[in-house]
DNA sequence: TCCAGAATTGACTAGTCAGTCAAATATTCT
DNA sequence: AGAATATTTGACTGACTAGTCAATTCTGGA
């Protein structure tokens, strides 16, 4: 079968790409140990020997759909930020950009979460993936300076803000009827904001 | 040698708790995957047969620390909650119990998110898991009952409780100084009551 | 002391999985 | 076209691991 004759039109380099979404479903619902290259070759339609040709290692392979993931999350946070002028209105678009990707993305944040706990990371794609966050140290120390975030560290603030998101997410992510959902991620928004506000 | 010889009287029933906690060790710091059963055995001085004489399967050794932790744990969180006779004094002491228990059982606490954080969980464990902290919902609801805490959902309010402690732990641990660490908590603590107060 | 059953041992088995490699096929360049 | 290079394949290997089991040692009671 040449590709020119198929329904599935599959250029070379999209192996990668398939191999790496495979990877994420896969990952997502068996974790890592769970799931044996094979399988992830298997289902993304490919040898086993082509997986490792593009990763060198089954740890590669975790390393770069961390890093992918990660830069990908951060642009999300971004989004809109640039239109909002206040400290106030940064972090409340923040807030509710996360919640919305972490909703969008459940596959994306159970890998995220499932690597963060995972006692069998590379520092290095650990490092970089927190590179790209860099700028909301900025954005909660412009709000201290406003002076509409109460002046608490900085990390602390980091840490609480996402890990009380994560939480959220967690909890909307049962709720199947979509008004009650919004009135839960209100909620859970205005939490957040009650806890950093002055 | 002789137990009544040796230096390190071992009954028979103890080789039981010599495994569970060099398990617990090891699993701590090298995740449940990364940690062969023959790597136990080893390391609690007992044979391969022996583990498996205590505990059926590596699963079974997992779950049992489990629920051996989490009620650890759910007692942890009562400590002087008794004494407390309003909501917002149960809720403060449960906040302080959480954190210190955090900061005192570094390994326990991360068992149980890697537990829970795990694909291959037993629903079983999970649910008797759980079982211990019904009281938890009781206050929250008292707490809204008493108008000391914003009408939201419980669940909700649960779920980020708890994120938002973990998060706290998390950034208190790595703070050396002790003052400053207790500062620390203290604020994040300030975060968690501003989140849920009225 | 002797026995029955509980506890302990460690060599062994059966299976799994990450990663290799030589051969085959496709693509690009001249 | 034909050579050179890039990609793809899947059978295979070597290492590792959960769990077994027959044999041995220990323990408490008669």
């Amino acid at each position: 079968m040449y590709s020119w004759e198929s329904d599935h039109v599959q250029s070379r380099q999209d192996k990668r790409e398939a191999i790496l979404a495979t990877a994420l479903r896969l990952f997502a619902d068996r974790g890592f140990v769970g799931t044996p290259t094979s399988l992830i070759s298997k289902e993304a339609g490919v040898a086993t020997g082509t997986l490792f040709f593009y990763f060198k290692t089954k740890e590669d392979l975790i390393d770069d759909l961390y890093k992918r993931i990660k830069a990908e999350a951060a642009q999300a946070l971004c989004r809109g930020l640039k239109m909002e002028k206040t400290g106030k209105g940064k972090l409340r678009r923040l807030g509710n950009n996360a919640v919305t990707w972490g909703m969008r993305n459940p596959e994306k944040k159970k890998f995220l979460e499932m690597f963060a706990h995972s006692p069998f990371v590379s520092a290095g794609a650990q490092e970089e993936g927190m590179s790209h966050f860099i700028f909301l140290k900025d954005i909660i120390h412009d709000g201290i300076q406003e002076g509409v975030i109460r002046d608490m560290d900085p990390a602390l603030l980091f840490c609480m803000m996402a890990a009380a998101i994560n939480g959220l997410v967690s909890r909307a992510s049962v709720v199947k009827d979509p008004m009650e959902r919004d009135r839960i991620i209100a909620e859970g928004l205005d939490f957040v904001w009650n806890g950093m506000k002055t």
